[in-house]
DNA sequence: TGACATGACTAATATCGTTAGTTAGAGTAA
DNA sequence: TTACTCTAACTAACGATATTAGTCATGTCA
């Protein structure tokens, strides 16, 4: 058995990340981790700073990519439909990255890790863009945002852990939802020209 | 050391509620709980089915004690007065009992764990009965309801995560946030008279 | 070629949850 | 009272996980 398999950072995250994605972040342990690498787990210690090492990579590595669907989703989209492909978007990323989706949370200070929170914050930032670009003043969008947020994260959050019963429906539950936001927006906006 | 201790069920669920609303879910294992009681770890068997049974009686109690919250919250009110009063009876509850209300999640399946289930639908219920008060009908109520769920669920748990970023104007923000859903609400009531 | 850093390893420990089997004590019935 | 039974505690043991310490082979570079 040779020594030096060659494991990568790079190898260490996917592997992270795909396991956290089909079977649940729970599940991506360091031996669960190791064992798709065909290493010892002690030796992963040589990339990561431990588990909650490697669940910040994961943190980091799901933002990029959360980042990049993002502008994917608004391209040349502005207002309501850039805010609507957004919404759809992060749902879509939920429902193919589950693992990397729930390692947001918890979120760290900015003080206390600024390259993840500078990393979590980009995606936000975008949407933020769009809001002011809608003519929104910066003291609502802040109120805007995280309602916006919250509604997202709250409604994948429960449509992930099955906390609306019957998933009968749910698809138009997230439409209803997203409009209902997004016509508050839309309001202010009006409201602030 | 005297056997029989007299532990009852109720003192396993306050002393579990105990911990987990004062150091959080996670630290509300078997080993804390049967410590805090006085007791071996393996001794919990004999009230409980491990550890899941324990978060199982713990999700009930704390269902019980939010449908009394949201009941005293409601009291004589109605309609978007009834949805404020509750918003923040929630909110509440989410700071005062952090352990029970994480442990809603994940939600089990109506014919899974019956008991369970219905525990937790109940204070659903009491806002649904709000809704179809204001004239809101059944097939609209429920996504009306589910937005109203995820927004509420997913900004107390970016609260308590920290996924707010800087914790400044929290409470407007949760005011704001409120109201543009019930304005939402109140925009489908008087559409449907 | 030889020193060194990298990145693998083994060994060992601590914390959990869990199961199996044991036993003391309290209540109950003859 | 005494014997029986059941409850609810216990000890012992195991498997999974993370983590630390210390070892060592291998490839690279001076």
């Amino acid at each position: 058995m040779g020594r030096k398999a060659g494991i990568t950072l790079e190898d260490v995250v996917e592997a992270a990340a795909s396991i956290a994605d089909r079977d649940g972040l729970e599940d991506a342990t360091l031996t669960a981790v190791a064992g798709e690498l065909g290493i010892k787990t002690p030796s992963l210690y040589n990339h990561v700073k431990g588990l909650s090492g490697m669940r910040r990579l994961l943190a980091i590595h799901g933002s990029q990519l959360l980042l990049k669907t993002f502008e994917e989703a608004i391209g040349d989209l502005e207002g309501a439909e850039a805010l609507r492909s957004i919404a759809h978007a992060d749902r879509q990323f939920a429902h193919d990255h589950r693992g990397l989706y729930d390692s947001f949370l918890p979120a760290p200070k900015p003080d206390e890790d600024t390259e993840l929170y500078e990393a979590m914050a980009e995606p936000v930032f975008l949407v933020a863009h769009v809001l002011l670009d809608m003519g929104i003043p910066r003291s609502e969008a802040i109120h805007l945002i995280r309602a916006l947020r919250a509604l997202l994260h709250g409604f994948l959050d429960l449509e992930a852990k099955e906390g609306f019963g019957m998933p009968i429906g749910i698809d138009a539950s997230f439409d209803a939802s997203v409009e209902l936001i997004i016509t508050g927006i839309e309001a202010a906006a009006a409201n602030s020209k």
